[in-house]
DNA sequence: TGCCTTTATTTAACATGTTAAATTGTTATT
DNA sequence: AATAACAATTTAACATGTTAAATAAAGGCA
């Protein structure tokens, strides 16, 4: 296999294994699954994704806004974000307008309905993180947050 | 809204904004996204899915191996990786057989045109990889690399 | 050997990711 | 006011993620 390598004019460790744990793609997937291995159970106790999670709570802290704006802040895609709005909506948690301003844009409100779902997820969505919080420790995880987000922005 | 979180009995701030960039859900997300960004245009252009290009690249490496272990070795769940397979074969990617001694074992082997692949976009990868390390720096990536690893393990 | 349990893979069903194109409403320009 | 350029959302089509169930082959044991 390496003499391939050769023939192609490749450098001659083209074809060895790299440890995927060393692969930054992998390892940020990796890192991100065990996150929410702890999380998604819970959630589906309380029958929502962890999409339609961040939705909703970011309508309970956020009050009225439009889809363009939850796109950025819940890190989803449009196209995405368009099913999610239906699914949740047929379900009651959300209510979805048109804004008269613009009538291009969708504004999107929490429902009481909703507002329950935040009250039975959240304290048990905190239990979790402050359990994460601790076994990795505090600072080191600031510092990994930190880090993170000079990656995604640098 | 805050009123209604004082009634449930839920910490005052219980529906207070929380910045998405202190989500670590949503951190690692975005990281993820930050540096598939600069691949996923690459791999587009070799009409390789990100996905698609672990199974080929791992297979390039490893010789024969089943299923099960490239599961493991490229972070893919099975019924994907079912479907994968199927695409990567139909496409003459890779090649697809019974084990043998265990008749339950899929064996999986890269073809002569699927290393054509690796060797098209495994230097283009590297020279990503390289500019990505040299803008982050390479001794805080192993760092980085450590304290995911650290997370997903621990 | 025959049955039970376990393991590897696949199928099914639904949710989301991804890109491109279509739709609809605004804005700017003439 | 008519039209071109732009912006927000949706639709479409395909790929993958996620969980549960089905299938098929091995392995263990009475």
């Amino acid at each position: 296999m390496n003499e391939n390598a050769k023939k192609a004019g490749m450098a001659p460790d083209a074809l060895l294994p790299r440890n995927t744990k060393r692969s930054l793609p992998i390892a940020l997937l990796r890192a991100r699954e065990a996150v929410m291995e702890s999380f998604r159970p819970m959630l589906a106790a309380h029958d929502v994704t962890e999409q339609q999670w961040r939705v909703i709570r970011i309508l309970g802290e956020q009050g009225v806004i439009d889809a363009s704006e939850m796109a950025d802040r819940a890190f989803i895609l449009a196209p995405s974000l368009t099913r999610i709005i239906r699914t949740l909506e047929e379900r009651g948690l959300i209510h979805k307008r048109k804004d008269h301003k613009d009538g291009r844009r969708v504004l999107l409100e929490i429902t009481p309905a909703g507002i329950d779902i935040i009250y039975k997820v959240m304290p048990e969505s905190r239990v979790i993180y402050e359990r994460l919080e601790q076994r990795y420790g505090h600072d080191k995880l600031e510092l990994l947050l930190d880090m993170l987000n000079e990656l995604a922005n640098g």
